[in-house]
DNA sequence: ACTACTATGTATAATGT
DNA sequence: TACATTATACATAGTAG
């Protein structure tokens, strides 16, 4: 683009990798967020700064503040939310094995375990285990995949 | 872009919204891609599918499988990968506090949260926490952030 | 290094098949 | 409905102040 084509390789000049990472993330973020909005689809972007500025945070979108309403790819249990309000945490485990395995019993294994990284990445992504209350959703999460994992077992 | 001027905002026409979702993903996983070699910075994707096609999968830059190698951004503590093979991972533990306060007493509050959630991302991202083997490292994802958390309470 | 400016390469909206 | 085409909007590489 612009007055040259360029060649799909790293950039060894430091001044021209730096100004073209600048320009290029900030195009990148303008499109993800382009595509969300026209399209009505959730997305996430993640850029890491070079590691020679690895004091620098990532270029984040949504920023993890507005992200705090992502939605529940998991729409088929949103119980997962009131797990911390949950007397019984064990009970409520058991009754849903039943319908997990439903569920996942038709999905290729490779699927299932893009499923479980990509429920981590959304849990994680709203910046929601921030403090100690969100604590126990980490619990919950690590409770889920622990889950998951076992269904594994029967398919 | 083409034969008009697009109007950021959703859009009605259904057959319009998929094949611009279609072309625009197919256009930002290539951008990523690019920024990533031409720049040899990390960074990552995903675009879930319209709510209607629940069903699909999002799609992933860099895929799991390729992410495997993802770069410990927490490169001040490559030791975290090593917790699965310790014995006594308590102690191990106790001895990185004083570490982890010098290193993250700099920083502001904001700063620090967004690295958890990033953390946990990263963890997640590479399609690490897979099998039952994996378990013990989620589990110490989560002692993870309940010691920074901890750590929140000292600065 | 940071703008601002363009010439030019790309992405893609609309259309055709 | 999906794929190919093409005109046009957009992104950006190189350049100048």
């Amino acid at each position: 683009m612009g007055r040259k084509k360029v060649k799909l390789a790293w950039i060894t000049n430091d001044a021209t990798r730096r100004t073209t990472f600048e320009k290029r993330k900030k195009g990148l973020v303008k499109k993800v967020s382009e595509l969300a909005t026209l399209c009505g689809v959730e997305a996430c972007l993640v850029v890491y700064g070079p590691q020679d500025a690895a004091e620098a945070e990532p270029e984040v979108w949504p920023s993890p503040a507005e992200t705090a309403r992502v939605a529940t790819r998991f729409n088929s249990m949103p119980e997962m939310y009131r797990w911390r309000k949950m007397t019984d945490q064990e009970d409520f485990l058991r009754q849903r094995v039943a319908k997990l395995q439903d569920q996942l019993r038709r999905q290729d294994r490779e699927s299932r375990e893009l499923e479980v990284s990509l429920f981590a990445h959304e849990i994680m992504a709203g910046g929601r285990i921030l403090d100690d209350a969100d604590l126990n959703d980490a619990m919950g999460l690590v409770q889920m995949i622990d889950m998951k994992l076992k269904l594994n077992d029967f398919s």
